[in-house]
DNA sequence: TTGAAAGCGCTAACAA
DNA sequence: TTGTTAGCGCTTTCAA
């Protein structure tokens, strides 16, 4: 085994050149066997296999990948300080990349951009095969293909202001859609609308979908009806203070812009002696099952899909890595998470495109 | 600029050599330059440097790493798959990494025992230089050491079944210790403890905590006034029901588990008219911002410091590469944030090591 | 079917 | 102060 060259010191690992030696084979021959490439006699690869196993090789990607030219790693930029919405998303883009073997760079920029600058730099000298950005909510932002040309990118739950960039968001107006004609038929006539803050793309698109939703049903749209203000559960309550105010007709339903949104609203309605579905049926948005499970009754809510929206990215970028040309904004559905607050009492059958729960 | 040679194609990238030809110098001395070692002169240097800048010159880390046997790269092994906690840690952690140029490969197990596996055998081909492991509670899991001798590694919220590991979580019963001494500080005598299941290493030690307090404080413990149960806001408030049930003194003060709890807890005495914190002083646990803040009135509760902790197992992590010995269980302080629910109505004084918000 | 050898892009030891 | 060169561990022609 000792050829008089000093041993093999620190933490550096047993090469091809060890296994290839130990299987009595030339390094050709070996890497042959090892990648199961080239045309070699089962014997011969079997016992590089079995050498390999043995002295517990691993092989070194940084050396095959500065041969072939591809790192296999991705980087991964959010600005979502990490949270709820991204961790869905960003667990399901890494099962999919880390089934073909591809290993995640994380990088939180926590919306500095000289601090995204900062990482697409390392990410760059690492040789990274594509990138995926992801933020916290669906708003345009700056786009990061100009800075490094040729490299895949998709955005993920964010927007790009370029229009040669794939972005993935969810379906905020379909989602939107889906709430309200559920509430419709369930036969609501007056269905209120508590919103988030205007400036968010997503609400705007979700308010969309709710007039959509009331017109396709000839159901009028009262403006009075549509409150909005910031995304807390405060703001939920209070709505609900102004839509009970006794200075309009009451509504006979309730679509929140969010959960949290939702569960303000129940709390109120319920402080008030209004009971839930009865009197008034709810549905919220996000599906975050803590608060939609804690709320009372339990909340009805808008599922965006966010696992699948993450495994639609790493699709798409190993699409893109694959030299596939895609651009432009995919919206992909939300689903209908149907809860005892919007619960129809007779039991009638689900409307299509919901799943109950 | 041509050589004769065929132009670099695909997505190659300029190489060390380009640089030096640009500059008019040998290789060696463009690496030296572009390393900042050698002695060179000012003038070279600069001539070196310029030329990389014009070019757009980025190092190629794999190459890089091959040589120096260190790939600046560390892998993330998480088992959370649900965030709440993991991301304030991973996020300071990676932010404590990035700042020393080392990037962070993200892998989710999802408890998943092969899948840590397969994982901990792609970071190894990548030649990781660390390791992190997290998990979503404080409980003994199999240690990875073992799998992979001579790679640092450092287990942050999350805890090996091996003396030589490095562990590193929040100090659980300190935790609970400043929270009942907080509660016995405003006079209360008769403390309630909602707690979580007790097959949970944190709960028993936040059980320990809260009984050190009382008896540091001579008040007698009340195994009735313990109530172990799920982390749910259901919880909560079942408890409140079993604790205010007339069969038994009434408490003057409640310390719960989680924050969850805690709101569970605190409607319910809303419902009961029972008021806050006049008659029952509240405390939870986790400070979680969502849940603390919503509750009416906002909860007190006991934060973890987890960035801290995220920047601390950077840290530790880094003396571990740079070949520090360090081992054993390291338990870092948490804080208390102050919230209506335990708002002293004097105003008086707070007690050390809290904070007011 | 196997072996030899030229590089992938970079660093560092040694020469000049 | 600068240039030359031998690798780092691996893949892939091209010969044998």
């Amino acid at each position: 085994m000792s050829d008089g060259r000093p041993v093999r010191t620190g933490r550096r690992g047993l090469t091809i050149n060890d296994v290839a030696r130990a299987a009595a084979v030339s390094i050709g021959t070996a890497s042959k066997a090892l990648n199961g490439t080239g045309h070699l006699r089962t014997e011969t690869r079997e016992k590089v296999l079995a050498a390999a196993r043995e002295l517990g090789y691993r092989p070194n990607d940084l050396a095959q990948s500065l041969h072939r030219a591809r790192s296999m790693t991705v980087g991964l930029i959010t600005n979502d300080s990490f949270g709820r919405f991204s961790f869905p998303i960003v667990e399901a883009l890494e099962q999919k990349l880390a089934d073909q073997g591809i290993a995640v760079f994380m990088c939180n920029a926590t919306d500095d951009p000289a601090r995204e600058r900062q990482h697409l730099e390392q990410l760059m000298r690492k040789r990274i095969d594509g990138l995926i950005v992801t933020a916290r909510r669906a708003d345009k932002r700056p786009a990061l293909g100009p800075l490094v040309p040729g490299l895949p990118i998709v955005y993920v739950y964010s927007q790009a202001d370029d229009d040669s960039a794939l972005c993935l968001v969810p379906d905020d107006e379909g989602g939107a859609r889906l709430a309200v004609e559920h509430l419709i038929g369930l036969g609501r006539k007056r269905i209120a609308h508590i919103a988030g803050p205007e400036r968010f793309d997503a609400v705007r698109l979700r308010a969309a979908g709710y007039r959509a939703a009331l017109a396709a049903a000839n159901l009028p749209h009262d403006p009075a009806l549509s409150l909005n203000g910031p995304w807390s559960e405060a703001w939920g309550r209070e709505a609900v203070t102004t839509l009970f105010d006794g200075t309009r007709p009451r509504p006979d339903a309730i679509f929140c812009d969010n959960d949290q949104l939702g569960r303000g609203a129940i709390e109120q309605l319920r402080e008030r002696g209004i009971s839930i579905p009865g009197e008034v049926a709810l549905v919220g948005f996000d599906n975050w099952d803590v608060m939609a499970l804690a709320a009372r009754p339990p909340l009805s809510s808008v599922d965006m899909n966010l696992s699948a929206l993450g495994h639609a990215a790493g699709e798409a970028l190993l699409a893109l890595m694959a030299g596939e040309e895609r651009r432009g904004i995919r919206r992909l559905p939300c689903s209908l998470v149907i809860r005892q607050s919007s619960q129809d009492p007779e039991g009638g059958a689900l409307p299509p495109g919901t799943e109950p729960k």
